[in-house]
DNA sequence: GTCTATACGAAGATAGAC
DNA sequence: GTCTATCTTCGTATAGAC
């Protein structure tokens, strides 16, 4: 369920995604949602919330030791397949939440996850041997262009800006 | 009204936005949605969205003739202006449209904004004597960092996500 | 043009049986 | 644990009076 409500909404955001829907992707049983969420529809969001940014985190354990350039491209590649796997029709659970968030809870958790991305880009830059300072900067700009490139390529239904995007970040990238 | 969806869209996104809410924020009589939008709320989104993008393009004409560096610049000044105004509260109004689309038609609308920035920002670098495809790459990074940056730093609620960007941007300018 | 009242549907949440 | 039924709220949209 919580699996399938990051692709819901990434897909369509959060007011429409409805349990119904989480319910007919996941497949799970009707009656398991308030069992297991007491709390609700924020509860499966913000574990939705958790799990995608885990998931980024996680990724980016394999680029560990390795130049800025590849972490760079791996960044860029978790992104470039999650536009190709939609047929270019899903973006990023994060920032949808963001965008449409109703409690300050849930903003503040979207938050945390976009934090933790930038700071471990950016732990993964200094030790590549980047200055501080150029690390943290490199690091935030790739997130927020990563992400507003998705954006672009969804509404554009054409990986060309993504594309452009990324050819850029790897240009800045020493 | 238009004025106020516009708004709306850019603090709350598109499901969240509802006529009332509409009405309360532009004082716009009750009865008058359906009078001027027979076609309802896709209309009245449709309408903000073109408002929202000739409003980014009109403010573009101002740095026609400009170098570079002035032109990135400006369009940033527009996007840390939507971010100290609203108290980091609201984004981007198409962006939100984007990934709360329900319809095609508004998706397609919100691409053909994207593109005209980018375009028109393409145009402008080209003027200013960069080479075509090195203006376009850098337009679209412009557009999709920034809508990016305007993201993140909305979700952590400061100003340092959008300046770090911001810088980056400026940098990668020639 | 703008008003009120209302139909209609969708979604979150709860209760109680099995 | 999961099911079904139901309550409540809310948002869009329509109808008809003024």
């Amino acid at each position: 369920m919580i699996e399938s409500t990051v692709t819901l909404l990434a897909m369509r955001g959060l007011q429409a995604t409805a349990f119904s829907d989480v319910l007919a992707h996941s497949g799970a049983p009707r009656g398991s949602i308030y069992h297991h969420f007491p709390e609700g529809k924020e509860q499966l969001v913000d574990a939705a919330l958790e799990l995608a940014g885990e998931r980024a985190l996680r990724v980016l354990d394999t680029v560990a030791g390795q130049p800025p350039k590849a972490v760079t491209a791996h960044f860029l590649d978790v992104w470039r397949e999650v536009l190709k796997r939609s047929g270019l029709r899903a973006g990023c659970a994060v920032l949808a939440v963001t965008v449409a968030a109703d409690s300050p809870d849930l903003l503040d958790h979207a938050a945390s996850i976009f934090r933790a991305w930038r700071r471990r880009l950016a732990e993964l830059y200094v030790t590549a041997g980047m200055a501080e300072a150029d690390a943290i900067r490199l690091a935030t700009t790739l997130v927020a262009a990563s992400e507003g490139a998705v954006v672009v390529s969804r509404a554009e239904r054409s990986l060309e800006p993504f594309e452009l995007v990324a050819q850029e970040l790897l240009a800045a990238t020493p």
